[in-house]
DNA sequence: ATGACCAGTGCAACTGGA
């Protein structure tokens, strides 16, 4: 089973890019960030005709989550984290397909630091660590996907001194994605590429990627079970060479059927 | 330190992105 998550950047003003990828790729499972699209413009259309079911959770002009199954139609099971009524903006999306709960998810950018909009991101990643929480509880394979807005590690930016005061490297931020995956779960591209310099978003300012000046926004966390199951992670990269792409790469990993390894610890 | 490039909205020139 292969599992992506795309940060498209527009699922309409993209929408060729989109197909293009959907076709050469053939993930099972998609979970896409920044529809920038609200709910009547979803390209339910198109998608369904490059054979895959969908559940989607749009807002006007920014933000907006999505869940594509190749062959099948998700189980949709939520739109939005807990724990924050007023919140408005779409950046959650969950759903079960093939017996495992998918979360989609888009956090805050964050910038600029400090300020409401920094608040709010460390506001959304509390939410997510206490639901988080609850999803392991279920004692379910689980996956959550999608555009953290956070690097890591040094390993994860081109030049880390340059983002320490920026919202997306911020030493809270790094530390709110640190303990969310401490609480069990496994990031999997950093799983079996512990060394590698490895980006998923690339600027389209100042020939960024032809420099390969990244940075590694995209991750795929999963819970133990998901993990032993673990054969591949991969970015491709390519994706943000084409013409009229995403400033994000597609992230994908595979899954087997079985475990393939012990459980570490 | 700044600005470079994008999409969306809506028809000029902003906002938000990272």
């Amino acid at each position: 089973m292969k599992v992506a998550t795309y940060n498209v950047n527009g699922v309409n003003g993209r929408l060729d890019v989109l197909l293009r990828w959907l076709t050469e790729a053939e993930p099972d499972v998609v979970v896409l960030q920044e529809l920038k699209a609200p709910d009547a413009k979803f390209p339910v259309r198109e998608i369904e005709k490059a054979g895959y079911g969908a559940v989607w959770h749009g807002q006007k002009s920014w933000n907006g989550v999505a869940m594509l199954a190749r062959g099948s139609e998700p189980l949709l099971t939520r739109k939005g984290l807990p724990g924050e009524h007023e919140d408005e903006q779409s950046r959650y999306i969950e759903a079960v397909i093939d017996g495992i709960v998918i979360g989609g998810l888009y956090l805050p950018n964050g910038n600029p630091y400090p300020g409401p909009k920094f608040d709010y991101k460390l506001r959304w990643f509390q939410r997510l660590h206490s639901y988080a929480a609850e999803l392991l509880d279920l004692e379910v394979p689980v996956i959550l996907a999608g555009d953290y807005n956070v690097m890591p590690t040094d390993l994860d930016v081109y030049k880390p001194e340059r983002w320490k005061d920026d919202a997306l490297f911020r030493t809270e931020v790094r530390e709110a994605f640190r303990a969310l995956v401490g609480q069990g779960w496994t990031d999997a591209v950093r799983a079996l590429h512990p060394d590698e310099r490895i980006y998923t978003f690339w600027d389209y300012f100042r020939n960024a990627y032809g420099r390969d000046a990244g940075l590694r926004l995209d991750h795929i966390l999963l819970s133990n079970d998901l993990a032993d199951r673990l054969v591949k992670a991969e970015v491709d990269k390519h994706v943000r060479g084409w013409e009229h792409t995403s400033d994000h790469a597609p992230v994908w990993i595979e899954l087997a059927e079985k475990p393939v390894r012990k459980r570490r610890k």
